[in-house]
DNA sequence: CCCCAGGGGTACC
DNA sequence: GGTACCCATGGG
């Protein structure tokens, strides 16, 4: 039986679909299923104000207990912080912010773990999303646990770090799979402060974790972790509601919105929108993206004149 | 500023 | 059924 969740503001199929996550796929019944850690989570919003949720708990083998979670839909989903706070947090004056709010309204950002996210990022540059979401599926098919019914979790850090360059070449990382394999070794090795990154990924964020700078500049160590995929991890694993990752989309949406027939430089993008956005860009970041996404998909026009 | 590093989905024809 | 273009980029 699924586990009946109450809910406002918020939108499920937005939160899942929004492209802060690629381990989602939405089956004809109108459920979602996901791995989430070592469980196979299906989720649906058959009303506004319900989410049903039913976990199926992964063993590690038939004689074990089951894993005990790591995270619940509550945390995961961000339903634990008021959406109407962080939205009016926002600059008042921000008309297309406000009516991009309006149109997705329900999305937020979710709380993932923190190396599976920076895994799917080190995966991501330069990538589709629907590519993404396919290497994803090879890593934790290839290397992930079993946890029944052919799902696979994803496959800890130690296991990517003991992988060979030619297994993960093969999950079509291209490029990006030294990367990932030299990052995971960094953190298995302990050659960045990983556990001072990740302490934060709660919401709300506990007090003395190490500050956004601190973080950025420690996640930036890795190899194929620019300032773009560092605040995407910042963003969507760890709690920090500040970071702005700055891609092609936002880019666009950016400067088309803010910018219109204008040359600016990508340093001083990154400065307006840590100045405009507040305490909850990231959020804003999203917001922008999906609207610019579900709006632009499909048009070939170059909206520059 | 330039360039390069997989490869495959997608919009066109 | 061909093909050019582009992609939640980083590093040299």
């Amino acid at each position: 039986m699924p586990n009946r969740i109450n809910v406002s503001d918020f939108d499920l199929a937005s939160t899942l679909e929004c492209g802060q996550a690629f381990r989602w796929k939405r089956e004809a019944d109108g459920w979602f299923v996901g791995v989430v850690g070592r469980e196979v989570w299906r989720l649906r919003q058959p009303s506004p104000a319900v989410v049903e949720a039913a976990v199926a708990g992964g063993r590690t083998g038939s004689r074990e207990p089951p894993a005990t979670a790591v995270t619940t839909p509550e945390h995961y989903l961000a339903l634990d912080v008021s959406l109407r706070d962080i939205t009016s947090a926002f600059p008042a004056d921000d008309e297309p912010l406000h009516a991009a709010v309006r149109q997705h309204w329900g999305l937020r950002v979710l709380c993932q773990e923190p190396w599976e996210c920076l895994a799917s990022f080190i995966a991501s540059s330069s990538k589709q999303i629907v590519q993404i979401r396919q290497i994803v599926d090879l890593l934790a098919r290839r290397f992930g646990e079993p946890i029944g019914n052919g799902f696979h979790a994803f496959p800890t850090v130690g296991v990517i770090a003991r992988a060979s360059h030619q297994e993960l070449w093969d999950c079509k990382l291209g490029f990006r799979a030294k990367n990932l394999l030299a990052a995971a070794r960094m953190i298995d090795d302990g050659k960045i402060d990983w556990p001072m990154i990740t302490r934060g990924a709660v919401s709300p964020p506990r007090p003395g974790r190490c500050d956004y700078e601190t973080a950025l500049e420690e996640l930036m160590k890795l190899p194929g972790v620019g300032e773009k995929i560092a605040n995407c991890v910042l963003l969507f694993s760890c709690g920090f509601d500040q970071a702005f990752p700055i891609d092609v989309w936002i880019e666009r949406a950016l400067l088309r919105i803010y910018f219109p027939r204008r040359k600016v430089t990508a340093k001083r993008l990154r400065e307006f929108a840590r100045s405009h956005f507040g305490s909850y860009a990231g959020w804003a970041q999203q917001y922008l993206f999906f609207n610019e996404r579900s709006s632009k998909r499909g048009k070939r026009s170059s909206n520059r004149e």
